[in-house]
DNA sequence: CTGTGTGCAAACTCTTTGCATAAGT
DNA sequence: ACTTATGCAAAGAGTTTGCACACAG
């Protein structure tokens, strides 16, 4: 287990050191997540692993950098951080700052445009945001 | 001219000063705009309306809550604020921090997964990501 | 050993707020 | 007059950076 993240770290092309293993631990052992810094960074304090905020940020980068992670452009000041970098969509919850997956459901978008000359398509991203149903 | 922009902040429940309607008239006078407070204020600026940028950030507010513009869910840490209430979606072109509208192409989405229980769906933001073709 | 990573605190950016002054009705 | 908006400067949140020390290879 650990030697399996130890080795994702590294083929990152990223020294596995205590704080980046015991991060990458959190981040991918338990499924898909979306997570900000500031909570990855409560949750390695009670996972008892002394690390700081801006190593908590340098990883998350460098995580996003070697394509381990991708960044969330949702709303708000926060940025957060997917662990499911596949094509796939989200719902995202007002007033509660939550993220969900929209789980597989082939959503599917037709008519795309084309884009303006000179450009490609890098990525289409699609957030749905939910309110409660009064 | 003039009057009819007095007319709509009025409509808004807003007292149109000179500094609420000359915002209204840059924000309105031309089309569809994407634009940042900082950005709104420069123009402000070079338009000879001396406006502080607080005033803009409120303004900018109480034109989104009344309605008169919806905010930018794009990443990064500059709310966009988009002078085109109705749906519809946006290319974003990476590393130029520019928003574009996908101009009507009846974009579609299709198996639109449910909310989950309680929840509705408020709207949904497409974001198409671009690039420059290498 | 050598170079890269870490932690801390300070800097930075964008945004919001508090309060005295100014302007709208 | 009475009320609401404005401007300024300062506070706040989130994020990034610079540098001395520590650790991995």
């Amino acid at each position: 287990m650990r030697t399996s993240i130890e080795q994702r770290v590294r083929d990152a092309g990223l020294r596995p050191t205590r704080q980046r293993t015991a991060l990458a631990e959190l981040l991918f052992a338990k499924g898909d997540r979306h997570l900000s810094a500031e909570e990855l960074h409560e949750e390695a304090l009670n996972a008892g692993v002394a690390v700081s905020l801006a190593t908590v940020y340098n990883a998350l980068h460098q995580f996003t950098d070697a394509g381990l992670l991708r960044i969330l452009a949702v709303e708000g000041s926060r940025t957060y951080f997917d662990t499911n970098t596949s094509d796939h969509h989200h719902f995202f919850v007002e007033g509660e700052n939550r993220v969900l997956d929209i789980c597989s459901g082939p959503v599917t978008v037709s008519n795309l445009p084309e884009p303006p000359e000179g450009m490609e398509i890098a990525n289409v991203d699609i957030i749905v945001r939910l309110r409660p149903k009064r």
